[in-house]
DNA sequence: GATGAATGAGAATTCATTCAT
DNA sequence: GATGAATGAATTCTCATTCAT
């Protein structure tokens, strides 16, 4: 193997899964070497460290899924447009890599602190299409950070039903009805 | 502290502090034993173990919880008034004791497994609830399990924000608009 | 073993040993804990870490080096009394604990940067006999430092022939034959 | 570098500066092929090992400087001269290459075992001379041993105040002083 | 000859739990 | 009942060395 960016990916995934199924605290760096075919020495020519590997992974996914979403809104007109593009990116994200999004749940909190002050979050798009729409009296007038907060839970907490099976079958096909009680929080 | 039970709830209390602070499995039975200013070993005393320090702190909240809930709603007439009384009751479960709320959130998906399979949860309560305000046709007929989703979503989500700093102040005032934000949601 | 003092004690002496006979580096905590007949766990009830307890070792007996060999010098009339004691006092030192002595020998490059600023080394008790003796006209002036290095030579150089054998039996009987080379260095 | 013999001396000065500044055992293989500015592996292709470099290197070294030690001392009549023209060599390679003396210091215990026993060593052509000043009635006759390691102190000692600041400047400018200190110690 | 990814045997450290006092 | 020293398994991380390319 003499390009390492197969092993990095390999590594990157499986750590995913298994901070998602088990938790990160509870993944041990051997875990994730066994589950990668790896050496556990080997995981450090790619990573600092477990504490690295975490990092980066959040970071690297929960940025781009932010500037997803900003693309998303910004090529719509109105925030009932905006709002329902950006809840279609999630669940279709969520349907296509299940793992991904709810490892970008699981660990936000904990890896929120350690963000760079300028990268954009998907709470911060969401927020800013919230206020947007606000200012441009598309939505009443209200707290934006607990409609932020609303339109949050709206789409969070399907997903993690979908995740510990309270919810079956895939994401996208809610898509319209989360939209749809987006609109009905928001709209006066 | 001639008897036992106050060290008991001693070390109950302290022990939800931090892991709502520090996180479950980062939070040592050390951690706990000095915040309760008692010997480690002493913790063995009246528990059998971290595991089920954390089990019996969940069961016995989660279960109270769901109880109190449970109550409520039973002494409402309608599915909204249900609702209202609910969210009220969250709020100010989270006003009185943030950590103990916080806590149940934190561990409700790790030690919901080992929870016995009678024991009365608050989803189930609002499930029902949900499911009852259909049957009765105060709520128009929609898959039940993503009607609870989105109530406890509009429930969860702000007390998250208000968690981590997000949203300011207590919760309670915000219960009005929390029961107006879910009716909207169920209601067609 | 109810008091930890004894266990503490004697992973103190363990680990000068070793330190003293592999090297600092080469010597590891599972060396320090079978020497000591204890787990290796049980060494961080005491000490920190490694470093700490390296730290720990130098800065205690340094320290208290400085001070004995200060107390003697102040008691004396003469330089010439002065030198004469403190080497005494090494040989003594050397003799009664050569694995002490070596230790110090051994890791005071390295731990020296750590020494609190204000605690007194050999080094400077030396430098301020010779300095006060060159003020006060029974040693010729010249450069202190180049003097001090002249007087540690003479005496540590022994010491370490000792060590590895090339010069047999204990240090005190060459106190005086010392103690006449660092006169004889020092006086015109 | 079109020849090996380039990358191995790159090799070689690296490890020394880098043995000298961190310790032998601090200074890791990678270290060493960062600083020599090529890869991990490419080292082994010119030692078999961390270990045989360290040795090779020492071997040399110590032989090399021992032998001019030993031509210079036999171009001498007496043994004052001979003491004055090593102690002044010793000086030179000091101010010349002071990392290479350096590690000479640093190493010389612990490689001394492995040493050919055939080898001639600095310390050997310093006793030889010493002897053969008490033989010849130069010096007054004692202890051979004790006088090569007082001998040995004058010298290695300012040294090793210069390596860590203690004396400022080059050391030619003492080798005088330090002959003469020599004298009078070995002197009646 | 060079490269650097991979290995695998430890290294230091942590921590739930036990147990002598 | 309480104490805290001790245990021992597990964890993260390091590093000399090997080897496929």
């Amino acid at each position: 193997m003499r390009d390492g960016t197969a092993t990095r990916e390999k590594i990157e995934r499986k750590a995913m899964e298994l901070f998602v199924s088990k938790g990160v605290t509870e993944t041990t760096v051997r875990d994730i070497a066994e589950a990668a075919s790896i050496a556990e020495g080997a995981l450090y020519r790619h990573f600092r460290g477990k504490d690295q590997l975490i990092l980066e992974l959040f970071q690297r996914n929960y940025g781009a899924f932010a500037e997803r979403l900003e693309a998303l809104q910004a090529g719509c007109r109105s925030t009932r447009e905006k709002l329902r593009a950006m809840i279609e990116e999630c669940a279709r994200v969520f349907d296509a890599d299940p793992v991904r999004f709810q490892f970008l749940l699981l660990v936000q909190h904990h890896s929120m602190r350690r963000l760079a002050h300028d990268q954009a979050t998907p709470v911060e798009v969401v927020r800013r299409v919230v206020m947007d729409g606000m200012a441009r009296g598309e939505i009443p007038k209200a707290d934006p950070d607990l409609a932020t907060a609303l339109v949050m839970g709206l789409i969070v907490q399907p997903a993690t039903f979908k995740t510990y099976g309270r919810l079956p079958g895939p994401m996208s096909p809610l898509a319209p009805a989360l939209a749809e009680a987006c609109w009905r929080v928001l709209a006066a």
